[in-house]
This record gives structure tokens, sequence and C-alpha cells, in this order.
DNA sequence: ATGGCTATGTAGCATAGA
């Protein structure tokens, strides 16, 4: 089973592209961020016209997620039980036995803010769900843009980046208290080359310039990485015409 | 060089992204 994410950076502009890439990649599962799109403007039929069956969560302007899925969506749950947010930022759904959670991590906008304590507060509250959801779910994959460079090998230039939001360690250390409840970074799990990034700044020509960052991840509980045989980063679409400022990141899983 | 793009909501720019 493939599965996949990929911060669309708005579903509206994007669509054409993620049709396009599925088309071309053919994920059985993709988990899609920063829809910026309503529930009721959502997309659905040109999405089940391609194959797929879809669980959403958005909102207007901001955030917003979503599951595709060739197979069945059982179990869907919008957001961190317990956790009180006006933004949309986590789907979880079951496919084929698997447990899938999107995951759009809050950016942090700067270390010291008042969005970067509330990504913080976030973090914590993603990770204590996710203890109790991994225990439920031995086959669980946590997919999305985490807004975290787990390493400065995942950074084009770490000394400029040092001590920065994205990069800074309180942001890190939440990624890697994941990493200790048993998660595997899937992307790491294999040979990849160097300066592998999943971000680009659209500004300063920083994708030819290969000035990127690696923070959209796929997170597999132990099960899933003991059957997973790949995970890459698709550069092709941040080449396109009107691209995403992300390009997306897909495993191979075996299904329950 | 602290900007530089892009998308959205809304009708000028402000906000946010990362």
């Amino acid at each position: 089973m493939r599965i996949a994410t990929w911060n669309v950076n708005s579903l509206k502009v994007r669509l054409p592209h993620l049709l396009d890439w599925v088309a071309r990649a053919t994920p059985d599962v993709v988990c899609l961020q920063e829809t910026k799109t309503e529930d009721a403007k959502f997309p659905a039929a040109d999405i089940e016209a391609a194959g797929y069956r879809v669980a959403f969560s958005g909102q207007k302007t901001y955030n917003g997620v979503a599951i595709l899925a060739k197979s069945e969506l059982g179990d869907v749950s919008a957001g961190i039980p317990g956790f009180e947010d006006e933004q949309k930022r986590v789907l979880a759904a079951t496919v084929q036995g698997v447990r899938i959670v999107c995951a759009y991590i809050p950016n942090g906008q700067a270390v010291g803010s008042d969005k970067y304590d509330y990504k913080l507060r976030w973090l914590a509250a993603f990770e204590a769900w996710l203890t109790a959801e991994m225990k439920a779910h031995p086959k669980i994959a946590v997919l999305g843009d985490y807004n975290i460079a787990p390493s400065d090998e995942d950074v084009h230039d770490p000394k400029a980046w040092e001590g920065q939001v994205l990069v800074s360690e309180p942001e890190r250390a939440a990624f890697f208290r994941l990493i200790g409840l048993g998660f595997k970074d899937s992307f790491r799990m294999f040979p990849q080359e160097e300066k592998s990034f999943s971000w680009w700044d659209y500004r300063m020509n920083a994708f030819k310039r290969k000035m990127g960052m690696r923070i959209d991840h796929i997170l597999l509980s132990p099960e899933l990485a003991a059957g997973c045989t790949g995970c890459s980063i698709d550069i092709e679409p941040r080449k396109l015409e009107r691209p995403s400022d992300h390009t997306p990141v897909m495993a191979e899983v075996k299904a329950g």
C-alpha cells in the first residue's frame, strides 16, 4: 500500500496538480494539508471521479486537512481529542487495517512568539494522543507537514537556520519524542540523496538553488516500519507552473 | 541586504506561510 502526504497550499489552486500526480504516482492513500477550503466547497466530486474516496476537515483561508483513499475510510475523526483548537489540522481514518493520521503541525512563525508557544503546546497534545493511538492501533502511520526539520542534514544551510523556527531545539525535541514512542522516520530508513528536501521558499529562486528543508514526514509504528519497502520525495510537481511550495512524500507499507 | 513569493479575503492591503 502506497501512502503519501502533500501540503498543497490551497486545494483549489492545486487540484489539477493533485489529479495529475495521483494518476502518475498511483498512491492508495494521500494526506493533504493546507487545503484552505471550507467543507461545503470541497471538490469531492473531482476527487471521487479520479477513483478516490475522501474525508476532509477544512476551514476558510487557513489550514484544512483531507485524506484520499482508493478503498473505504473507516472511523474518521477530526482534531486531537480533548485539545480545544479552532484550527483544522488533524484528520484520522482507518484504511485497509492501517490507522492513517494526517497532520498539519503549526508553523510557529518565530521562536518566542505566541504562535511558537501554540506550536509547542500543540505538539505536546499531539504526542499524548499518539501515545494512546499507537496502543489502540499497532499499525499506525502519521503523515503530514510537521514544520520541523529533524536534523541538520534536512536543512540547506544549518548555520543560517541555527536556533530558528523549524529547527529550534524544543521543536526537534518534540519530534524526537515521537521517535521515542517507537515511530520511525520512514525516509531515513533508506539511503537518500544529500540535500533531499520537501519544501522550498517561493522567494529567492530557492528551489533552483536547492535551498530547501525536509519538513514533511511519514512516521511509521514499529509494525508498519517492519514492512516498509521504500520512502521517497517526488520533486517533479515543484517544477510545474504555480506549484505548491511543498512536494509529495510517499512510502510503501504492508496493508493490514 | 531581515527583503525577496504566493494565496486568501476582499477591494487597499493585511495576514500567514516557513
